[in-house]
DNA sequence: AATAAAATAATTGTATACAATAATAAATAC
DNA sequence: GTATTTATTATTGTATACAATTATTTTATT
């Protein structure tokens, strides 16, 4: 496993401004979760409970803790007995994710543009602005990242908390689903949509906003091979259907 | 703490039919999920760890464990060194709990009324006429617990998972809005509402459907009450502005 | 040599001991 | 008698020991 795990999206001394110093496990969560939203963990990955807390010096407990809030978030699978590995998204799910991001999304970007004030617009223009030139310079990793923190930077900015968590859960495993599922030789490109969006809610047009990002999602989608042979399927089901 | 949490909504053997044994504390976790679902276990209460270990004979390592699971579903609120209590929301929380059901079970209605078979139509009349019965009985618990089912139910015939996951969480947040902030004198009859949706969807009128499912939400919200004064206020804010 | 059985090693699951922190009660000062 | 400090108790946080389970290797059998 890769031991640097130290680029942070969300620093949790910033998730939680009022110093009230959380338990160790978080910041275990946050580096593992950011691993997986930046694709530094792929699918699959086997994280074993020993090799964890050695790499971050703490005691199983402490690693237990933040595997099972990991697998809460569903981008970590637990197998009773059988321990934790990287959850890989199957097609049904894959599908469902998008679809899932589509309606709240949209419910996110009607709020958005009601409320959204200038330091926030300039805010988000910066965010596509790093974005963007992470992508240029193939800095893989913190491009993807940038990418998820835009949508989740407007969920934030919709002031709806719940809906917030839920896309704060959907960007991993989004970041999971392309990870399985991205069709080869494909450029991310997510920053040009993101400049556009954020121009057409500037401009306070809430239907077309909904739209371009219901596009968004769908182009997301359209990069993907979700075809039923491009299933993972578990090896004795594959081998019963040989004639 | 009532020591009868014997009722259990959905039975962990059923959720889980594949025998894959799980560990104990989602046992633990189920009893307590539908405690607060069904309204046993009130906003606030306190949850102590150790007096949780004995009830249900197991050491602080499980109870920690059911107790971080019911944290990440928002039903309760894990204080770092200050414990676990049953979540009390906010009216802002209260409010969004209820849009985010809205826009999820529009399109959960959607794809019902795509997918529905006559058998499932018939399981949920029977879920109904339970809740019924229960509702004219005045058992109140029950009733309550049943009508978070039919909302459950409808959302796994949607066969969205992810989706499914989301109104699973909403619903016992719903329990303890209510528990919180219902107004006094209202007779709980969501299942007349529940009987005309089924009959609508059995009809396969999918427009018709969504607007009844908005306009039942609404009807959960409209016997809340959210004014403002209504919201619980720390101590030293209430007495700061006494003049 | 291929298969099955047994032994060993690795990994996860749970209880418990102790440390750190917070809440409460008692003691002291004014 | 009230306020502040100190001591006590209760509760949560973490590490670790050991049990239970699964994975791997070794040995035995054909």
């Amino acid at each position: 496993m890769n031991k640097k795990l130290n680029e942070q999206s969300l620093p949790e001394i910033l998730t939680n401004p009022k110093k009230e110093r959380s338990s160790h496990d978080v910041a275990i969560y946050n580096q593992i979760f950011d691993a997986i939203l930046s694709q530094r963990l792929l699918p699959g990955t086997k994280l074993t409970e020993e090799e964890l807390a050695q790499i971050f010096k703490v005691s199983r407990t402490i690693v237990r803790r933040a595997l099972l809030r990991l697998s809460q978030d569903c981008i970590v699978d637990i197998k009773p007995n059988r321990g934790a590995s990287v959850a890989c998204p199957t097609v049904k799910q894959a599908k469902e994710i998008i679809q899932a991001r589509r309606i709240i999304e949209a419910e996110i970007i009607r709020e958005v543009v009601k409320v959204i004030d200038q330091e926030q617009i300039d805010a988000l223009r910066k965010l596509v602005g790093k974005e963007k030139i992470n992508v240029e310079h193939h800095i893989r990793s913190s491009g993807i990242r940038l990418s998820g923190d835009f949508h989740l930077e407007l969920a934030k900015v919709s002031k709806n908390t719940t809906l917030t968590k839920f896309i704060r859960e959907l960007i991993p495993q989004t970041s999971l689903v392309i990870a399985r599922y991205e069709k080869p030789g494909y450029a991310n490109c997510s920053h040009s949509e993101h400049y556009e969006l954020i121009e057409i809610i500037a401009r306070g047009d809430a239907h077309s906003a909904v739209l371009l990002m219901d596009k968004h999602l769908l182009h997301i989608e359209d990069k993907l091979d979700l075809s039923e042979y491009n299933q993972l399927v578990d090896l004795k089901t594959l081998f019963s259907a040989v004639g």
